[in-house]
DNA sequence: AAATAAATAT
DNA sequence: CATATTTATT
């Protein structure tokens, strides 16, 4: 009697819990609806998750008996319902596709990341288009929910910039908001951000106008595709920030802030290893400086590859994962440059015509 | 205190 | 648009 009197009261309480999850599910569902194009997973994931315990509270059967599975231990996480919701839907994905721009051919390298992918493989075709990367909307800041949010959560945030939840270092990644070391959550970041805004107001004084720009934090994801980008514009010379950023079509992005970072890229983006084994031609090592590095001039194709964009890999080597993770740079292209100019060497740079030839019609490959 | 990503200035 | 310099963050 009393048994059954408590698991009544236990089931009663579970399909509250349900009844509450399956809200605040609808509602993460509204949230994501906006992403629908480049979501499509999550939102159905979402949408059969709701159902399925839709399903489960209108239909009492033996689970309360049972008296475990379904809601229970949402708390502990991967409730199990929802885990398995995942698994089957999630390989189905292929069903989208199409869509219009299919940015992403490429790949033929890169995402080692360890971890991440995963979801990010299956629906990495395309992500957002037109979606707000960054900023979010502040206005909103679910946090009420557990673990299915943070699902969707990692998806977005992975673009979004902050790779937290998902492996990965640390990547210097100061987007004004979020996690710093992972305590101060919601309300904490949100104070620490008006602060920081408060604090940002540069420009001394009075008009609190002119305050610095947040900083862009430049994501694995958000860097795969400028790199992909890059590369269909054909290597970080050839292509120019403006070309970048349309073909990105990355809403929120700025000119200059792909330009800052093209500017950084080109920087990193030549590393000594291996470009130049340079053993080979023992005589006088004629040296040409295409596009700010050094290449033997021996060889034929020198100017040709380089200017051509066209996967340099054999001078821009690191157009793969990463670029070389950090070492020396910056000072020494000026030092190169003043140093070539006073030994005479040869210098094409390819930028610097280019500027100039490329106007409207931008053709790399005629040098 | 040095290093570096990003913003801004030329 | 390219580079140089400054600023901000770790």
């Amino acid at each position: 009697m009393i048994n059954s009197l408590s698991n009544m009261k236990n089931y009663n309480e579970k399909r509250v819990r349900c009844c509450e999850y399956i809200k605040a599910l609808e509602e993460e569902r509204r949230k994501i609806n906006v992403f629908q194009r480049e979501l499509p997973l999550c939102l159905e994931l979402v949408t059969q998750a709701i159902e399925t315990y839709k399903k489960e509270i209108s239909e009492p059967t033996m689970e309360n008996l049972c008296g475990q599975s379904e809601c229970s231990e949402q708390t502990t996480g991967e409730c199990g319902g929802i885990l398995d919701l995942f698994r089957p839907i999630k390989h189905s994905s292929t069903s989208l596709e199409g869509e219009e721009e299919e940015v992403d051919v490429d790949d033929e390298h890169e995402s080692n990341e360890t971890g991440l992918d995963c979801d990010d493989k299956n629906m990495k075709s395309e992500w957002l288009k037109s979606v707000q990367l960054w900023n979010q909307p502040d206005s909103v800041l679910s946090k009420k929910l557990e673990r299915s949010q943070q699902e969707t959560e990692t998806v977005v945030e992975a673009i979004n910039g902050n790779d937290n939840g998902t492996t990965s270092h640390q990547p210097p990644c100061y987007e004004t908001s979020n996690v710093k070391s992972g305590d101060d959550k919601s309300q904490a970041s949100i104070s620490g951000r008006q602060k920081m805004e408060a604090e940002k107001d540069i420009s001394g004084g009075s008009g609190g106008i002119g305050r610095r720009k947040h900083r862009r934090c430049w994501s694995h994801e958000l860097h795969r595709r400028f790199l992909n980008t890059l590369k269909q514009l054909g290597g970080p010379h050839v292509a120019t920030p403006k070309q970048i950023r349309e073909l990105m079509k990355v809403d929120g992005l700025t000119n200059d802030e792909v330009k800052s970072h093209l500017q950084k890229y080109r920087l990193h983006t030549r590393r000594p290893g291996q470009t130049i084994p340079n053993k080979r031609d023992s005589q006088t090592q004629h040296f040409v400086v295409v596009g700010g590095i050094w290449v033997p001039q021996a060889s034929h194709s020198t100017a040709n590859a380089a200017t051509a964009g066209e996967t340099t890999i054999g001078i821009y080597g690191p157009l793969q994962s990463e670029w070389p993770s950090q070492s020396n740079f910056g000072r020494t292209i000026s030092e190169e440059r003043s140093r070539c100019s006073n030994k005479g060497i040869i210098r094409c740079s390819s930028p610097a015509m280019s500027s100039s030839t490329r106007t409207k019609t931008k053709d790399p490959k005629l040098s």
